[in-house]
Order: structure tokens, then sequence, then C-alpha cells
DNA sequence: ACTAGAATTTAGGCGCACCTAAATTTTAGT
DNA sequence: ACTAAAATTTAGGTGCGCCTAAATTCTAGT
């Protein structure tokens, strides 16, 4: 069986591979609030489990194995978010960390049970993908809304689901996944973005967002009217 | 935080304070499946938190402290048992497994969330009452099934939840909590039941059990006709 | 090409909860 | 009352995942 910690070390890896390819040990330790000598030891011993591959001071990657149990936790921890915000309630931003804790002991009886009763749903309330029973996740074609410029229209498909204060205020704005989007101007300097969100037809509901927030936002960008 | 195994000696001791009001190490090692030694090293660390009172090699005993806890334990339990059943249709047997591993991350909002959806329930499925969130839990006057006599009547008020093949079996049989039943007769040396349960007005449907299954019975005596 | 500083790994430890083997205490039978 | 057997505790050790401090390796800037 595997402990927690080698599944929190697998999905860390997973999530921090997209951006950079080969995970570097003080990227890892920062993104598990551990120190980065217990990243290096951990990384050890997922080596020798044939989970990752390992260069020392290069940094690592992701075997086949390896990669198949993080999206079994991912899509775990998925499903449980996706579980709890429609079955219990849970507000959006307090998904994440019930999800962190329930992804490490959910059955397979149970994975099964809830992915039934949810009707087999592919995106978690953060529209993030829910990888499939055997192991395939969807791959999108995507931009930050940071990316956007001027005039262009897009539809938000993910947001980073991790930053509860940062989802409550996403919450308030209204930019849930499968919302329509223009960018109505970006100013210079600040790079601050003014967004419509496109049911509305004047410019009274219109708000600005910085780039911490808008980095925070995948979008995809529409055909322009 | 209280670790998961301190949850686990706590509520181990809390159950087996029902029989023998001082808990003797062996017994709280073979529950927990340790080795003796191991309890005696957790039994102390239990008492110098105060969560237990503990006299050298007679036994230990729970305060009022340490038995809040054990209670709070046992009310995720038994909700999560409850509500795996209703909501998720787990069969009653296998809601103990899972509930095991549920009761130590549940957080006071899920418990709230799930108490609340089933509508404050007072017993999980196997007929354990579950404690108030306060950790009163109702007494009752009960007796084993194996301590009944010939032409008694009775009502199953609960269960053991722990044993998967005897509750397939006691499901098998229609053993439930709340279904009346009679004591047809007892055999002699052996103490084998024959029993019939209530709305059957032939012996057609009577079945017999031993004494094993009769005592993992907790029934309740109703009046004789 | 060299070096200062940053990143990483190694070395040595810690707490937790478990184990086995040995010592101690309790108990039950004569 | 004594002793053999049973129960319990102590002593010493293990694996896991974390830590700090020190050593090593990589990296950029000159």
């Amino acid at each position: 069986m595997n402990s927690q910690a080698v599944e929190d070390y697998l999905k860390a890896i997973y999530k921090l591979q997209s951006s950079q390819s080969m995970v570097v040990t003080s990227a890892l330790a920062d993104h598990l609030k551990v120190n980065p000598a217990s990243a290096t030891g951990m990384i050890k011993k997922l080596a020798d489990s044939n989970l990752v591959s390992y260069e020392r001071y290069q940094g690592v990657k992701l075997t086949p194995p390896g990669e198949k149990i993080a999206l079994e936790v991912i899509r775990h921890h998925r499903l449980i978010e996706l579980y709890l915000a429609e079955a219990l309630n849970v507000p959006w931003d307090q998904v994440h960390d019930e999800a962190e804790k329930w992804e490490h002991i959910l059955s397979e009886d149970l994975e099964d049970r809830i992915d039934k009763i949810l009707g087999y749903p592919t995106t978690d309330p953060h529209g993030a993908p829910i990888p499939s029973r055997d192991g395939n996740i969807e791959q999108r074609d995507t931009n930050l809304l940071s990316e956007l410029t001027q005039g262009d229209n897009a539809i938000i498909v993910e947001v980073s689901d991790d930053d509860t204060d940062m989802l409550r205020y996403l919450g308030k704005l209204e930019l849930y996944p499968q919302t329509n989007i223009q960018i109505i101007s970006i100013s210079p300097f600040d790079q601050l973005i003014t967004i419509r969100i496109i049911p509305n037809k004047d410019s009274n509901n219109d708000f600005v967002i910085g780039q911490k927030v808008a980095s925070s936002i995948l979008v995809s960008k529409l055909e322009e009217d």
C-alpha cells in the first residue's frame, strides 16, 4: 500500500510537471511545505520503487507507474470535491481541503458508487478534468486569463483550487467555470484587466482584476463576433 | 490533534469498558491486534495526557476527557456508517470497515452536514445508538438474544457491527434491528435456539441459530401476549 | 575560467507507533 | 504459603517521514 506521503509526492510532481517537465527538488519541497532535504529523501525512495526517474541535482519525472498512481489520487480528489459540493453542499472554496484528506482513503468500491451517483462527471467544481478510471485525462487548449488581449472573448475553463481566499473572491465576482467573459481593456504599466461577464449588455457591471487573479484562471478563447 | 492511533485506543477502551469496568492490557491489545507491549506503551502515553487513568498491572479506565474523545469518534463512525448505507447504498456488512477509516478525518463541518441530511438520526444501520454532539449516548435496557428463554418475545435492538461474515449471515436470515422475534424453543446440551420472525404465523419459516450468533444480537424483551 | 551564492544532497537525529525478548508482577492451584 | 503459569511491563530495536547543520554540486556574473 502506498502511504499518504507517497501519494502526496506523486500528485505534487504530477502537477508541477505540467509547467516544468523536470521537477526540481526545491519546487517540490515548496509545494509540499517540507524541507528540501526531506524531499530528497522521499525522492530517493520513490526512485527505488520505480515511481519516478531521478537524476541527482537535476530533478525528477514520473515514470508510467508513478503517473498512474498520481492520476488515481487526482481522480479521487476531484470526484470527492464534486461529491462534497453536489451532495453535501460544501462551498466550493472548502472542498479542496476536505478532499486532500479523503482522497487517500477512498476505496475502489466507494469511488465507483460516487462516480455513478454523480453521473460519471468529467470535471470537478473548479473545472479541472477528472481522470478516467484507467488513467486518461482530457487535454485542453487553454490560456491563462492573464494572456488575453483587449477585445478577446473567452470562456472560463478552470480556476486554481488550492487557495480558499482566492476562490471566495472569484465566487463573489461570479467568475465560475463555464462563464463567458470579454476583455474590455488592459491598463498600461499595471496590466489591470477590465472584464465583462458576457450576458451583461452595458458597462455597469464591468470590473477590474489584477495579474495575480488573472493568472489563476484558465480560459479558452472564443471566436470574435 | 489526536493521532489516529490515539483515537483507536480510546474507542477500543470505551467499547471494552462496557463489559469489564477496568480494561486489561491484553484485552486491549487483542482488540486492536497489536502486541501487548505496544498497548502498554500507548497506555502510558494516554495516561500522561490524562485521557485514561492507569494502574500498573491492573488496567485502564477512560477519564472524562478521554471518554469525550471516544464518544466523538464513535459518533463519527456511526454517522458515517448510516450515511454510507443511506446515501451511497453501501451494504450493511461493509459500512463498518469503511467507517473505520473515515471516522478519523471527518471535520466538524461535514459531521454537521451529514447529521442534517440524515435528519439527526439516533441509531446506525446496526441499531447502535449515535452519541449526540455533546457526548450523550442513549442507555438502553437490553439482553443478549442468547439470554432469552423459550416463549420469550423480543425486538432486535442491535447487532454487532464488526464481523462482515456474521452480518451477511444475519442479513440472509433477515435478523435486522427492529425485527420482532419469538423464541420457539431452546435445545438441550447445545442450546440451539429456534426462532420465529413475528409476522409469520406458522412454523414454516422458523430457523435455528447457535450460541455464537445469538450472542451477537442485542434484544429488548417484549411483554407476553 | 573562476568564484560567490544558490540549490541540492548527505549525515545525524527525532517522534511516533509498532515489534521481540527478557524481566517483573500477579494469579491460581496445591 | 509457595510456586508455576499467565499477564504485564521494560529494554532495546525498526521503519517512516520529518528536521537541522554541514558538505557538495550547480549556476551566473565577472
